[in-house]
DNA sequence: TTGTATGCGTTATCAT
DNA sequence: ATGATAACGCATACAA
């Protein structure tokens, strides 16, 4: 039995008063008698009234409701990220319903049709790897339901985006490389179609470029970010004999460069490596790996925001605003070299 | 212009039936005639009609939905839990409102208020490290709300749990360490009010004692989580000369050796080390940690069972079941000893 | 300042 | 097999 909550017309019946009186009471509106507002405030403590969420949002069609879609809450970047997002969102008044894809485009579409079943007022997203075909993307923004994507994104997509600036970390983290003397850098990168990973091979290359060293599809190897295909690529990149190494991710980097130890390599002598996205972790390593620090909090409160904007102007359309952070490059062991 | 949605009421006066002959076209009732129910699908499926969610739970007082508490979505334990729970709530139908409680019972309460707010049909709470006073999940009970309590619980407190044996895996831990011929084995503890902290503490002792090893309140060191405590407390512990290390958690034991490497301790030849929770990055340290794996995903997925079955058994009281889980030990350089 | 009536979109209970 | 109509709990325009 659990005791049928209590409603407005509860109190009402007990306090002999209309709903509407309750109801206005309970929502501190200025026309009511400060007597009466007592009344009802304290019958609804004593009472324990908890206002019916659904009602609610039925009566003024509002859910107060965001949903948020990430392709893994286990990766560090997006569990970091969902943090700020979930306080920023807090903070604003708005629930947070999170789901993965799991890197599937199909999930992601079955979850963005749970999301908007469930009524959430916006969306933000973080696509799939497995994203190519962005007609459901298309779609939302047709209907003009708000949303932003985040990190994950697409080119073509005329959205609301808040990402950083690969490029110019990729390009930042391969000219720190090439200080530290470093002629045949490798870049272990995720697959082809993910955009992060084309923008930061492009920085590579741009970087390699400017200083005059070569550079070749011979060294980039793709991996598809499992732990064991990473291994097998660095391993295969090791035959053209590099002697620095950029990795998309730390995911990637950290069994890439334990495959390497093994094989006998070291780090940062023989090999000297930088990484993306400065997971925790790569501070316990031997060696310790530098990596490019994204400022993840900033980018989740961001998103929210951007958000939030397009959710509370109605009707009108808003500029697709894209927000560009920049990284900083956190250099460790693994590419300091004793020159 | 999001072009207000369609309704059952805008098929209805297309098609020139009822509201009703609608409603049970759409939910497949038996009793209504094919042709009708055609017809209704087919300008549902063109018309887009999307059902209002709200509408529906409000009309029907049940929201299938489920609120998740966890301490911090990136440790590795919750974010990998919360893949499962997702999966199984998903697969029975429920949706998932996950909160974080940032490890404060402040924060733990606004949660759960939110939660109920919102109408979730059942709670799915792992404590904050800050909970004491377990007054409000009481109250939880009393009013026979769905609850299962995840990995952090309380002894006192009468409800569901999912749970792993951390005396058994304590003490598994710690005889290995023995076997590896550890006499001074030290233990780094969590802070003292965190039951699988304790637990794991007294599996530790029982280990000890056993195998008739001195053990005194000197070889046990708490610490916050933070790197920076795991690592004062550590390096305090050395002065107690150990010759092994139990660890909390990797979380913890990530910091710790590394500060122990630092100091110029051999792993595992001067101190070997055992910890929790086996997060993937375990096998990537130098040396490589040897950690107690826990069923991350069949604990989440059982959780969600045990909540389901309280969720949909109208009224009769359930035996509040406890489901205990056995962990394994994966064995690897930091405590494996060329005897 | 308060009450009445109606609507939100759907389900459920009567009828027919 | 279908239709009216009343819930569900709250908000709100309009009256009083």
């Amino acid at each position: 039995m659990k005791g049928t909550p209590v409603t407005i017309k509860d109190i009402a019946k007990a306090l002999n008063i209309s709903v509407s009186t309750v109801s206005r009471a309970l929502r501190n509106m200025p026309e009511i008698h400060p007597n009466t507002r007592k009344a009802v405030m304290k019958l609804a403590e004593t009472l324990d009234y908890q206002p019916n969420q659904l009602a609610k949002n039925l009566a003024r069609s509002a859910t107060k409701t965001i949903g948020v879609i990430v392709p893994n809450l286990s990766y560090y970047f997006f569990s970091a990220a969902l943090s700020s997002i979930e306080d920023e969102a807090l903070q604003a008044g708005y629930s947070v319903l999170v789901c993965q894809s799991n890197e599937l485009h199909s999930r992601e579409m079955i979850n963005i049709q749970n999301l908007l079943r469930g009524q959430v007022e916006g969306l933000l997203i973080s696509l799939a790897r497995d994203t190519d075909d962005c007609a459901h993307i298309e779609r939302l923004l047709q209907k003009n339901i708000p949303l932003v994507l985040f990190d994950r994104h697409v080119n073509h997509l005329d959205a609301a985006k808040v990402i950083v600036d690969n490029h110019a970390a990729a390009f930042k983290a391969t000219e720190h490389l090439i200080e530290q003397q470093c002629r045949r850098i490798g870049f272990l990168a995720g697959p082809p179609n993910l955009l992060i990973s084309s923008q930061r091979l492009a920085g590579y290359l741009a970087a390699l470029e400017k200083h005059g060293l070569a550079s070749g599809p011979e060294m980039v190897f793709h991996c598809d970010y499992t732990p064991e295909n990473a291994v097998a690529q660095v391993l295969a990149m090791t035959r053209q004999q590099p002697d620095g190494i950029l990795t998309v991710s730390d995911r990637v980097a950290f069994p890439a460069i334990n495959a390497l130890k093994k094989a006998g390599f070291r780090i940062p002598d023989d090999l000297a490596v930088v990484s993306f996205n400065n997971e925790p972790n790569c501070e316990f390593l031997t060696p310790s790996l530098s990596s490019i620090e994204q400022p993840i909090e900033q980018m989740g409160r961001e998103s929210v925001r951007l958000l939030r904007q397009q959710m509370e102007t109605e009707g009108e359309l808003l500029p697709k605003t894209t927000r560009v952070f920049d990284t900083r490059l956190i250099v460790r062991e693994s590419s300091l070299r004793n020159n």
